[in-house]
DNA sequence: AAAGAGTTTAGAATTATTCTAAATCCTTGT
DNA sequence: ACAAGGATTTAGAATAATTCTAAACTCTTT
């Protein structure tokens, strides 16, 4: 959607313009982020962004993601009470959950249908932000796949992938 | 919205239905959900309990909500990552968290715009169930409740109500 | 180069929730 | 009534995502 020069330039911009710091960890966490659009979570992102900075830490993928939260670069989603996950997508987006592969997808929302969200208020609630979130199953999206981390599954007997 | 011994009543089929049987704890956790519809923590749910029943345990309470659940006698509500609050509403309903006082509305969805959520679906993703969560401030609802729980604050300096 | 603020880091702490295993309770068959 | 057996409750330990702490490090500014 835009090239990692301009990616990282954004970033730059919104961290000075916020009197921070760009640093090489606030660039590779951003990174890895755009790279892949499946709303990983922090731990996922630690193990992505090691490969690439192998003396990162845990803290500090928390530390650039609640960073990059504040400057608007990302966006928690947290379904039930699952590790937080997080999404490069700034667009007004919902969320299908499907469960039978575990993955997220993006659903753009029509900009009248999230209108008419806000008329479903009774007079005198003024509501900054909506969240929609739907669960169930979407077809086509192919086997289900065992998660990056792994650990040993009946279909994984040896936690490898 | 209905008399406690019909609640009772069908928090007791409903056990039965489902090959559990209706305890004492079970009915004393359900009856304070619907004693007051604000949505308490399992924590909250346990202090209340206790002062009918207070020999309980948190684990109990815990247990006990996970059945109700099951039994689709109450729902579960997350609101980011805080702890999960419970609700007796069974109606399709969305939430508003005013982030101000922090109390939590039901919101009604009449059920032709839930229709129109469906719609938003690319073909091929099958729903089973959607969640509709506002933030925001809702007006009228008066001043900022110290929490039940309540440790010191700064305008509640002795962890009092 | 020194100072000082901002950042990273390892590891400890926190905390909601789940797990474990023993005690208690209920139902059912005799 | 009694015993057996499963269901439930209970206290406490365990878990796990996240936050906190304090020391080390880095970058910018003097
Ligand atoms: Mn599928
Ligand atoms: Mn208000
Ligand atoms: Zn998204
Ligand atoms: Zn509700």
């Amino acid at each position: 959607m835009n090239t990692p020069s301009e990616n990282s330039a954004t970033l730059t911009k919104r961290l000075i313009d916020s009197g921070l710091r760009p640093t090489a960890q606030r660039e590779v966490v951003f990174k890895v982020i755009l790279e892949k659009r499946d709303h990983p979570t922090a731990d996922e992102i630690f193990a992505r962004v090691k490969s690439q900075m192998p003396t990162i830490s845990l803290a500090t993928v928390y530390n650039c993601l609640e960073t990059l939260v504040q400057c608007q670069l990302i966006r928690q989603v947290n379904l039930e009470r699952a590790p937080t996950r997080y999404c490069p997508n700034l667009h007004q987006h919902a969320h299908f959950h499907d469960e039978t592969t575990g993955q997220i997808h993006d659903i753009d929302l029509p900009i009248e249908l999230v209108a008419q969200l806000h008329h479903v208020l009774p007079a005198g609630f003024i509501a900054s932000s909506v969240e929609l979130t739907f669960r169930g199953d979407a077809a086509g999206t192919a086997q289900p796949t065992v998660p990056a981390d792994c650990a040993p599954t009946l279909n994984n007997p040896h936690g490898t992938n």
